[in-house]
DNA sequence: AAATTTACTTGCATTTTACAAGTGAAATGT
DNA sequence: ACATTTCACTTGTAAAATGCAAGTAAATTT
């Protein structure tokens, strides 16, 4: 029997200890680099998704045990943090960490890449982006600053 | 026997024809969202690889067959594209397409974001994306238009 | 002509993902 | 008060992707 020694016990899978390589850029990937993790911190930025059950509304269609794995790997990476809601004790409320927070650049290029070279919709957003990047930036960081990341 | 609509023959695994949505994220990750993609790209972007042994002698160690795989998706994707190496036949030279070059601003930010929250190295990398951003986006873009961009 | 280099492929074990169904605690309806 | 619903998951299992070692064919070098 063999064991992998880049995991540890009692870590979501891809949950990783040892880095494969100190490049800036591993780390992103190594956090970042499956197919759902930023389109989890997609729908807290953009669409103020903060429970469970609204990640699950998004309409790429995680399923539900990857979606449990996800948010604790990125909270285990200190993206995302938990709380309980006050009013109904069973919703676990989800909300970015700064660092989650300072994501923001990395999706709008993402966006804007995909925009530019593909047939995508949502065309108001990428517009947004393209005009003012800095300006819709600053808008998130503040929403979220402010505590304005409730969904509506 | 059951056939996943999603992918066609003939096409390197992972490779979707219809995508799970019409948002530009989602697109972005389909075509990068994994553990090795992007950091092929940086080996071509930063580090002037462009051989399949090039790629193979980066640090994180990829396995040779995940290496073809990811290079056919990438030139299916139109991110890069390939030619014989006219004074020896059995290379083949990979170089990024303007899709692909299109790709450096979401390098460096991510970049940019795992330097800010990780303990990483290249930190001669890190201060020059920090210093300057859009000039060193205008020397990978213009490296690559002059066709400087072959290994030392 | 033999050895080496390059760019892969193949086979197989391990790991991850996807899908369907089920569970327990808290809230709601009657 | 008790049944029903909601919420956030877990479990089981099939399918797919990944990782590892070994092998191969064509071009080049010796």
């Amino acid at each position: 029997m063999q064991v992998n020694l880049f995991y540890s016990i009692n870590m979501p899978k891809g949950t990783r200890t040892r880095r494969r390589s100190g490049c800036p850029l591993n780390a992103s990937v190594e956090m970042l680099g499956d197919r759902w993790s930023l389109l989890i911190i997609r729908d807290m930025m953009l669409r103020g998704s903060r429970t469970y059950k609204e990640f699950l509304n998004s309409h790429e269609r995680i399923a539900t045990n990857i979606l449990a794995d996800r948010l604790r790997r990125l909270e285990n990476y200190g993206i995302l943090a938990t709380e309980r809601d006050p009013s109904d004790g069973r919703k676990l409320i989800y909300r970015l960490t700064p660092k989650g927070i300072d994501l923001a650049p990395v999706l709008t290029e993402m966006v804007l890449w995909a925009a530019r070279h593909e047939e995508t919709g949502n065309q108001a957003l990428v517009r947004e982006m393209q005009n003012d990047k800095e300006r819709l930036l600053a808008t998130i960081r503040q929403r979220w600053a402010e505590g304005r990341h409730q969904s509506p």
